[in-house]
DNA sequence: CAGATTGTTCTCAT
DNA sequence: TATGAGAACAATCT
C-alpha cells in the first residue's frame, strides 16, 4: 500500500507524535523487522534521545535525533500510528517507541517485507539513500525531464524505479500515466517535450490531492477508483480498461483516444476549482 | 490448492 | 552498461 502519499502521512504521524519528545523506551516485539541492527543496539542507541526531525525521501521515513537516525520502510503493508502507551498493542505491532510521558509510536506491519534500519550518523543516512533518485514531490521539471531523457526503458518502469525517481509506486504510476494520456509501455526517452511536460504536470496534480488524502484516493473520477472493478471501464471515455503486466506489476491503462481524455480531465479539475471558488466568494 | 498482492532486491538473460 | 523477466522475501485473501 504505502507509496509517497502514505509515507508523507506517516511523516505527519511521526512529527505530531514524537517531535521534541524523548524516546523513553524501545520495545522490539518482533526482531524480524530489524535490518542490520539488533534489538539491543537499537534500544541502546535510541533510548534517551530526542526526536528532532521527521523527514521523508521517496518511501523512506527518517526519524532524526541529532545522533543516530531511525529509518523506516513500510513495504506493502506497513504503517505508523500514534497510540496511548496504555492501550493494548495488536499482534502486528512489531516495534513500539514510547516517546515522552503519554505517546507511543507503533510500527505495524502484517508482512515483514521491509522494516527498520539504524543509521549511526549522517554519513550512514547518505549511504542509505545513495541509490535513490530525486524525490517525486520536490523534483523540479527540468530534473524530471532529465530522468525521462536518460532512460530507454518503458516510462512506467522508469516512474516506479526508485533509483530514477523516488516515491511513486504501482498505483500512482498508472494514475499519472492515465491522466497524461500516455501508454505505459512507451520508452521514456522518446517522449516529446510536450509529453514530458504533461507527465510532470499530471504527476503534480495527482500527488497534491493524494498527499492530502494520505493515499491514492480511489475516487470515481480516477483510474484508481476503477482498477479493481470486475469489468473496469475508463471513467473518462468509457473504453474498456486493459490489464497487463509490466515490470512485474499489474498495469492498468486505457487504450482509448488520448488528447480528448486529457482535456476531459483538465476540464473536470478546472470546473471543480471554479465551483469551489464560486461558492466561496458568494 | 493455485494464484494473487500497492514493495525491494537479487540473479540471469538479452 | 542498461534493461527486462522471474524469483524470493512474508502473510494473507480469493
Amino acid at each position: 500500500m504505502p507509496e509517497l502519499p502514505d509515507v508523507e502521512g506517516f511523516r505527519n504521524v511521526l512529527q505530531s507524535c514524537a517531535k521534541g519528545r524523548t524516546i523513553r523506551r524501545v520495545d522490539v516485539r518482533d526482531p524480524g523487522v530489524l535490518h542490520g541492527v539488533s534489538a539491543r543496539r537499537l534500544r541502546d542507541s535510541l533510548e534517551g534521545r530526542r526526536v528532532t526531525r521527521a523527514e521523508r525521501h521517496g518511501k523512506w521515513l527518517l526519524a532524526r535525533t541529532g545522533g543516530p537516525t531511525l529509518a523506516l520502510h513500510f513495504g506493502m503493508t506497513g504503517l505508523l500510528l500514534c497510540a496511548d502507551p496504555d492501550d493494548a498493542a495488536e499482534p502486528h505491532d512489531r516495534v513500539l517507541l514510547t516517546v515522552g510521558r503519554d505517546h507511543q509510536l507503533r510500527y505495524r506491519d502484517q508482512r515483514k517485507l521491509q522494516g527498520l534500519r539504524l543509521a549511526d550518523d549522517d554519513f550512514d543516512v547518505v549511504r542509505l539513500l545513495r541509490d535513490q533518485g530525486p524525490d517525486a514531490l520536490t523534483v523540479d521539471r527540468e530534473e524530471f525531464e532529465d530522468v525521462l531523457a536518460s532512460h530507454r526503458g518503458r516510462v512506467k518502469s522508469v516512474l516506479i524505479d526508485q533509483s530514477a525517481l523516488a516515491g511513486l509506486g504501482n498505483l500512482l504510476a498508472d494514475e499519472i500515466l492515465w491522466r497524461a494520456g500516455l501508454r505505459p509501455n512507451t520508452p521514456a526517452n522518446v517522449l516529446a517535450e510536450p509529453e514530458r511536460r504533461r507527465l510532470y504536470t499530471e504527476m503534480r496534480r495527482t500527488l497534491r490531492p493524494a498527499v492530502a488524502a494520505c493515499r491514492v484516493p480511489p475516487r470515481p473520477t480516477w483510474l484508481t477508483g476503477h482498477r479493481d472493478d470486475p469489468d473496469p471501464h475508463c471513467p473518462r471515455c468509457g473504453t474498456h480498461l486493459r490489464r497487463t503486466r509490466m515490470a512485474g506489476r499489474t498495469t492498468v491503462w486505457c487504450p482509448g483516444a488520448r488528447r480528448r481524455g486529457v482535456r476531459a480531465a483538465d476540464d473536470f479539475e478546472t470546473t471543480a476549482r471554479r465551483a469551489r471558488a464560486g461558492s466561496g466568494s458568494r
